[in-house]
DNA sequence: TTGAAAGCGCTAACAC
DNA sequence: GTGTTAGCGCTTTCAA
């Protein structure tokens, strides 16, 4: 096992000296920076990072918090921070919890005592609970928040989904729609919140009349999605088009316009949101909006290693057309 | 911050001893136990792990190496890991890399180095890539292996998916089905050929023909499942129920029926395997197997942090029975 | 710009 | 059964 003081020795200074281009501390000569680095490669060195959090310095760790709402989110955001990480010289832990769970913030405090990871990164729904946001800020560590809450600070990360809600809209009003009915998400989801927000926004400035009864209240879930669109499509005026606020109950929207004897896209369209791998298996495949969750994974990462380097805009979605809209009939 | 010289203090013993208290190391009086036990809980002791890890130690880490064939697979797996990991005091790293990766083995080499997990897991395709294994089992670490290969080691875990096959064509043939055909899955996969063997052995124990214009090749994703059902449509004597590897074939398979205009259930029977959470979400929802995969990975963690106490028998799997068989026409 | 020494919190080896 | 000592491989003083 070669040690900083292999690397020491072999490039005739002292470990300190090694320490300090190892971390790109400045105060070092370019040439002997050069020197230790050609010692350490050569030496094939590797530093041991349990030495490196005991001695003060990072222990090379992010965590990653989260309550698994959706394989496939959490999946994406797990690549792109791991691949950061690694480019880094980092790793991820991850840490699935029940976000109901009483002791949460013990939890917490055990990862930081115990690992001492160099940041802590959460999403929703943790990361939109303030009050244990701010139990984990309290503790001292750096953190991320994947969240579509985006204020100026730098620990924010989210994309425009109120944007991106009124892009679908003016995708749907370019095609014609005009009674376009909408399946809220989750009350305590903020991307929820913003997306609706989009959606009234779009229909304002299109000039067109905001109708309560267009509108369902679903929670993410499939069966909800179901039976917010089996009340809308039972309106006397039916809606042309369903804005789903996500892609499983968008597929529950789906299933309700069979239950109605209506083809997609030729009766209704349908509209979903964050481009699961199922939205592309269903029949007809969903058009829905992509968010770049392993960008968003690397910037979490980045946020905590690299504050100032952070993205500090939103990062960009993407719309995906596909076969579940079409003009309205007639 | 407590360390473990502030509980030796305060149990009246010396720090060796808390440590063979915190370690269940033998030789120490039940009392003296007690008494550092009371000590630690009463200042709220967590070992740093860093410490510990360096003086020769655990690192209290283990290392999931993974190629992300499936969101929910990988991401039940990962639950099951991180649960146990908490109860035993562990953390979950998790390393999602590409199985085609020239340089798999150095990205191992770094990770021991530089934080010496106290072992490695490994799931498919990983796990059934021999050369690979050999390599990191090299290496000398714990190594636990999620793979349907189940030898006589230790480290192997996983569930009977041969019996898992015949058990779902004792279902079909049960339903009165005589003709079936078979998607096979991926030919590197392990577990494929196990449930291309099961539908064998059932067939031949049924009394009946293995007739290989019954059998398609597949590649375990949606479309090579939608071609291999159409070619067996397509038969003059066409099978009245279809098996596939997993459920991302069977959704081809479904999609390949309405393509002949054939209703699922009552004109052909469909069976998937994996349980994915498509798998029920889609309509017909899908007859399938269930692989406990929290389990499995719990299974994973005790086989490297006590491989004497880990599972050494298959877990169980449970087929679940929802809309897509009924009993052939006629 | 560089180095020497101290010490992070724990476990291993060995003494008693 | 229990304690003493040394030391793991780094980073942090602080001095030169």
């Amino acid at each position: 096992m070669t040690t900083i003081k292999d690397v020491a020795e072999r490039a005739g200074v002292s470990i300190k000296t090694v320490s300090r281009v190892l971390n790109e501390e400045p105060h070092v000569r370019a040439q002997v920076k050069e020197r230790v680095r050609a010692a350490a490669s050569e030496l094939d060195y590797k530093p041991n990072r349990a030495a490196s959090r005991l001695a003060g310095g990072r222990s090379f760790l992010i965590a990653h918090l989260y309550d698994n709402p959706n394989p496939s989110y959490i999946s994406a955001l797990h690549i792109g921070a791991a691949r950061r990480c690694r480019e880094l010289g980092y790793h991820l832990v991850v840490e699935p919890v029940n976000s109901q769970d009483k002791d949460l913030i013990g939890l917490v405090q055990r990862l930081v005592a115990t690992i001492a990871p160099d940041g802590i990164l959460l999403s929703p729904p943790l990361s939109e609970n303030t009050g244990f946001v701010e139990s984990v800020r309290k503790l001292g560590g750096r953190i991320a928040l994947i969240s579509a809450t985006h204020g100026d600070e730098l620990t924010h990360i989210s994309t425009d989904e109120r944007g991106a809600s009124k892009a679908i809209m003016a995708h749907l009003l370019g095609l014609g729609h005009r009674r376009i009915g909408f399946v809220r998400g989750h009350p305590q989801h903020f991307g929820a919140t913003l997306r609706y927000d989009g959606y009234c926004q779009s229909l304002i400035e299109a000039g067109l009349e905001l109708e309560p009864a267009l509108v369902a209240q679903g929670y993410f879930d499939l069966q909800s999605g179901l039976e917010a669109t089996r009340a809308l499509l039972a309106l006397p005026q039916r809606p042309t088009a369903i804005f789903a606020s996500n892609d499983e109950m968008a597929v529950g929207a789906l299933m309700a316009a069979r239950e109605f004897g209506l083809n997609v896209p030729e009766d209704l369209s349908i509209i979903g949101f964050d481009d699961t791998p199922m939205s592309r298996l269903i029949s007809p495949a969903l058009t829905t909006v992509r968010q770049p969750l392993e960008a968003m994974g690397a910037a979490g990462v980045e946020t905590i290693v690299s504050p100032d380097k952070a993205p500090r805009d939103y990062l960009d979605f993407e719309i995906i057309l596909r076969d579940s809209c079409a003009p309205p009939k007639g």
